[in-house]
DNA sequence: CAGGTAAGGTAATGTACCGTACCAGTCAAG
DNA sequence: CTTGACTGGTACGGTACATTACCTTACCTG
């Protein structure tokens, strides 16, 4: 009745798709706990077996749906080592990384779902921040602590500071987009947040004897 | 049968706080959805019609728990204007209290259920969003645009920096909280933590030609 | 102390939903 | 064409839950 057209068969893989993605659009907005497998059956037609030989249970297919689009997203992080450039442009590159990954809408439903959920699922809950906001701030860390190391940089704990660099990128304009209270910002903007936050991470506000970094300009 | 001992009446308030009190735990560890009037009910005695009397629904209940919650979290940045001290007092000061709103059980519960429930609740979204991280952002703002025109800090867009430095006191570790990975932080941790992110936000981390902050170590 | 009112308790109603069972239609192989 | 595995559609068992109808009890007023 939903979608007529996808009444015939269908390989295994695509079907697998179609229902993590119907899953996402259900599960992403809806939350785990008010989501029925009905309601994602609905989306792609079919019926309930198809999922329940897929993913066992409506856990396995959550749990499924969350790893594979964190996994997915945050693929981007680990591509290459960041070319040897100077800091500042190794650490504009990063931002930008992770801005265009915390605010695509996969990692959006996924914080979305998984704040309320991480007490039901701790192995989940510590997969995702491992794989994603831990990892990104670890990798950050050795980009720091090789900066240090080189004399470039002045800096106690790199793990502290990556951790907070990793915040200022997902401000309160992340929390407003979870929030579904503004859309995520256009590319423009991001850059601009971007360029901003590392700008403040290099060189703080104050205006004093600072000299300025080469060719930024700050937000 | 849960309290025995509350068989007799209890003034309307008393009876109020504690509903509050339990729907707190409930909805705070289970979220919205997954909660229920029952096993609300079961830890503080007495029957439903308490609930459905007092705040007419579900939804009535979770929104008054929400919103009353957040409020007398944030009451504590309102309290006075800070002292016009210098600016690393005052922001080591509005550091220092943030964090401790942000690492508070209630706000923590707050946080975790809200999202979810965001695109259910929008108006609450909005209200919880207004009064708290966002005027927690702007009275930050100001305090900066007052610094910027005394000549004191070089900033172009002030808010935007304000949600940077909020975003920064709120980093991974709100994040490790909420999801359960680990206990909020000791009072000597929270100091260590604001005094980095507000050394950061002042001189970066280059290690040039800056002179060090008064009396700050940094972490 | 009697009687009334409103709150508190109990049980019922209706619904939603997970997970499974059943049947009929469909595709592929032989 | 026949067979058989699989799938779509639907219905069902069992359960949990929000909300309400109805009864019971405590408190207050005169």
């Amino acid at each position: 009745m939903a979608t007529p057209a996808r009444s015939k068969r269908m390989p295994q893989e695509d079907r697998r798709a179609a229902i993590l993605e119907a899953a996402a659009q259900v599960f992403f907005e809806q939350g785990y706990a008010a989501s029925s497998i009905d309601a994602i059956i609905e989306r792609i037609g079919g019926s309930k077996r198809n999922i329940y030989n897929e993913f066992g249970n409506k856990e396995g297919l959550f749990t499924a749906l969350i790893t594979e689009s964190a996994d997915s997203a945050l693929a981007a992080l680990s591509v290459e080592r960041f070319a040897g450039r100077n800091l500042s442009e190794i650490l504009l590159e990063f931002g930008r990384r992770l801005m265009a990954i915390y605010m695509s809408p996969a990692l959006i439903g996924v914080y979305r779902s998984i704040m309320t959920e991480a007490l039901r699922f701790p192995e989940l809950a510590k997969a995702f921040y491992d794989k994603g906001p831990g990892r990104a701030s670890g990798r950050l860390a050795e980009v720091l602590e090789e900066a240090k190391s080189r004399g470039e940089i002045q800096i106690d704990d790199c793990n502290k500071a990556a951790d907070h660099l990793v915040g200022m990128l997902r401000d309160n304009l992340h929390l407003q987009v979870i929030l579904g209270l503004r859309p995520p910002p256009s590319p423009a903007e991001a850059e601009a947040l971007v360029a901003s936050a590392i700008s403040i991470f290099l060189h703080g506000i104050y205006g004093g004897d600072r000299r300025p970094a080469p060719k930024e300009r700050a937000q």
